[in-house]
DNA sequence: CTGAAAGCGCTAACAA
DNA sequence: TTGTTAGCGCTTTCAG
């Protein structure tokens, strides 16, 4: 019959670990810890006894003790938008043996919750702040400011970081597809995305596209924002809707890939010609579309990379107070899958 | 001019605020924190000093004093399974306003990770435990067990809780749907799934549906596993090859929605006949069904219900320490679509 | 309504 | 290699 230890009241200390082994705090907290050189035989005692209490150390204490605490805070507006959580992924991995944790906090696109979001994310004294977008309020970015931790703003670059910055440049990213569309001879072109004033990397990319219309001498002849629901869905109505009221459309703009892909299932049943009759592209190759009919044409965010350079950026200056900011700017390409049609020199 | 405050080598305490309002800490303190009583001049006074000076309380030193942290550690397998991140927002909603906030530690589906995890979140002492399944090592049992703090397993009840759960019965759910499939007259079946052993909700579906088949007189006729890229074109791709090795079934239940998508969209350019020639199903009710050419069948696993009933069990749970626990058995439904046949008296 | 003292559980720094 | 001492920045408790 095995001893069930009894659920203790109170949690364990150190204290607990180190009456039981008859070795001083102090000794147990460097064993735990992997500190400093302790005998064997002392670590072998320590080890038993905590197993067998087991305790599990106090975090809170240690880092108030320290004034370390090993947790990187990760700002994002949502984890529905499967973009955030494939970033995260990224820093996880990254960070992955270097010692730092990351933490998610979810602003839900607006800039009140973010603001409270990262004040209580401060309030844990996190190693390091990444935040999606330049956008925030002058009080949160005095507070990151005033931190004293380095923080990264991520995935925009249209804009001036409170400190480093990596991400790709939206208004450019939505120029280059402007640029590919005209090329292709689309002349008709209607834009559908997000009812979201707040989402601005989608603002700018829309500002981007349209800029870089017009200086084809092209305007966006339809348009169409949506919000809730399923993005598939909305992606079919939008368009069932807009071809309606416009039935000369030749080519569709999709803010996301999601609601392009439903666009692309709605055109297929109709029978249309893509790329030929209609052009389509979505924008940020999410991997969803590897499973379609058509591969929908889109553009990398480079969602990957940005995490992976963002953690190390943290890392780095974790490391070396000292470094000065990074500013980065990475390039997103085009994939022209089957809905664009390629013309020479793209 | 506006003077912008040099941002401090060393963050701020309230002793900081304390001298540049000439009130003591420990009104500061109660000020801070809406307690006690405090004369609106003096309450002012503080208020204007924190703010001028951005003051962000210190949570690890008031968390230690105090012997209280407002965290609810959340763990689950991953985050680019959508049903995660959903099951977290009903969470998030729930405990908004209770002054409890949740923490996600991701697993990737190893019980060793999630051990890891889990110790990394109790050592910061938070005020509840929310973790996916039923199925911990027995070190992190006893970890829960020893806590002393509320612990909610979610999303399977086939088992046997540390302290309460909230969930359906997966084994169920897999034995209502061959009900169904059987009901309905489909008589060769294949399976597809993930090739993930330690997903033991896909594992017990599974279980609960060959179960049902048998008591049936009919067997799986065939089955395919996938691990990793587009779960889209893995259905695709599956189904292919199944119906390529196995021409004559006529029902395919795949273990999620995602891949039996793909499986319609690929059986819908072959011109297959669905429901008639071959029915469907999936399993989750994924929001993406909704864009699709037709509904698939599938079985909504009730993860909102689950995320808000597991936070209103830590909420009380924290309030009332005595209270005894709960176990909550939720009952999927079955939603037709218009992939599997329905027939009278389903 | 306000303040002073004590200590939460741990670790840095030093001493043995 | 091990132990002792003194806080980390806040809140609890108790006294004014």
């Amino acid at each position: 019959m095995t001893t069930r230890p009894i659920p203790p009241r109170r949690p364990l200390t150190l204290r607990d670990v180190s009456e039981a082994s008859g070795v001083s705090e102090m000794t147990v907290s460097r064993v735990l810890r992997n500190r400093g050189d302790v005998s064997a035989a002392t670590r072998e005692k320590v080890l038993t006894a905590a197993k067998t209490l087991g305790y599990v150390p106090n975090k809170i204490a240690g880092a108030l003790a320290s004034q370390r605490v090993n947790l990187v805070a990760v700002i994002i507006p949502s984890l529905s938008n499967m973009v955030f959580p494939e970033v995260m992924g990224a820093i996880s991995n990254t960070l992955e043996g270097t010692g730092l944790q990351p933490v998610v906090g979810v602003t839900n696109y607006t800039p009140e919750r973010e603001e409270q979001v990262l004040y209580e994310m401060l309030s844990w004294r996190p190693s390091g702040v990444i935040i999606a977008g330049l956008e925030q309020t002058d009080a949160a970015k005095a507070m990151m400011r005033n931190s004293g931790i380095p923080v990264v703003q991520i995935m925009d670059v249209d804009g001036t970081p409170v400190d480093n910055s990596v991400g790709i440049s939206h208004r450019r990213a939505g120029r280059m597809m402007a640029q590919q569309i005209l090329k292709a001879g689309y002349q008709n072109i209607g834009f559908m995305g997000t009812k979201m004033p707040l989402d601005h990397r989608a603002r700018k990319r829309f500002e981007g596209f349209t800029e870089a219309l017009a200086k084809g001498g092209v305007q966006v002849a339809d348009q169409e924002f949506y919000s809730g629901g399923s993005a598939l869905a909305k992606g079919r109505e939008m368009t069932a809707t807009m071809l309606e009221r416009n039935p000369d459309l030749d080519f569709l703009y999709y803010s996301n890939d999601m609601i392009g892909a439903g666009g692309l299932l709605y055109l297929l049943e109709q029978g249309i010609d893509i790329p030929g009759q209609i052009g389509l592209a979505g924008f940020n190759g999410v991997e969803l579309l590897d499973g379609l009919p058509r591969q929908l044409a889109t553009m990398d965010a480079c969602r990957y990379d940005i995490g992976v350079k963002a953690a190390e950026i943290i890392q780095a200056r974790v490391e070396n107070t000292e470094a000065s900011p990074v500013s980065l700017e990475l390039t997103p390409k085009i994939a022209f899958g089957d809905t664009l049609k390629r013309k020479l020199g793209g």
